[in-house]
DNA sequence: GGCCAGGACACCA
DNA sequence: TGGTGTCATGGC
């Protein structure tokens, strides 16, 4: 269909230029699978500073494993997480997603993961605290499973260059952007990736979206703010 | 001092 | 399904 080609053509023009202007992001910032899961729960709507500091904490006090988390009583989790924001909450997350994982599959990340992506997702929506964002940060960042992550950005990025409306669901987004490119982990690491980062650098303000790379790519018309 | 940041969930209509 | 309050720290 006409229309599809078209939203295909401005998705992979969207990408190239924010690509080209900005280049490729080497996401999840984190250094082992089980630090991105956990990061994943960490930065529920909290910047990422904070969350950086939260995990500081945990490696210094050498928390950052399943068997650690398993063991470290709540309080003293909490505690650690305190930089993050939401600490209780987070603290509660966490361990429902290491309860989860002990139970299941040994404490292996590595072993949950290696399901077929329909079973892995649908596990990780039933643990209580991940809902689609997490299971998809975890699922494409940690798995290198083929599935778009949708996020604030996303959404903002997205219905400002006018190809979803603002109030688009979580799945509507995700069904635009995986019918409509290829289903390539690496592509949808890279694209999130890019997404994030000219969310936070050119989405503040008029002046500042008026030096974004993306400004004029879509359409030829300026974004709606 | 107010607003926002890489959400999820309970509760309600 | 869709809207609203709650959870909390830290930077600007």
């Amino acid at each position: 269909m006409f229309q599809r080609r078209a939203v295909r053509h401005r998705l992979l023009r969207l990408y190239d230029a924010a690509l080209s202007a900005l280049g490729p992001q080497h996401w999840w910032p984190a250094e082992t699978q089980f630090e991105v899961a956990v990061g994943a729960i960490l930065t529920q709507n909290t910047a990422w500073i904070n969350v950086e500091r939260a995990i500081a904490n945990l490696k210094g006090a050498r928390l950052l494993s399943p068997a650690a988390l398993a063991r470290v009583p709540f309080g003293e989790l909490a505690r650690a997480l305190r930089p993050s924001g939401y600490f209780r909450v987070k603290a509660r997350r966490l361990k429902a997603f290491i309860q989860h994982l002990w139970s299941h599959h040994g404490g292996s990340l590595r072993r949950m993961l290696a399901q077929p992506l329909p079973t892995v997702r649908a596990e990780l929506l039933g643990i209580s605290g991940v809902g689609p964002e997490t299971a998809d940060s975890i699922l494409l960042y940690a798995g290198n499973h083929p599935i778009f992550v949708v996020d604030a950005y996303t959404r903002r990025i997205l219905s400002r260059h006018r190809l979803v409306s603002p109030k688009a669901s979580y799945e509507k987004l995700q069904r635009l952007l995986m019918a409509n490119l290829p289903s390539d982990p690496a592509l949808f690491n890279e694209y999130h990736g890019l997404l994030v980062h000219v969310g936070k650098e050119f989405c503040r303000s008029r002046p500042r979206c008026e030096t974004c790379p993306l400004k004029f790519d879509l359409q030829g018309r300026p974004p709606k703010l």
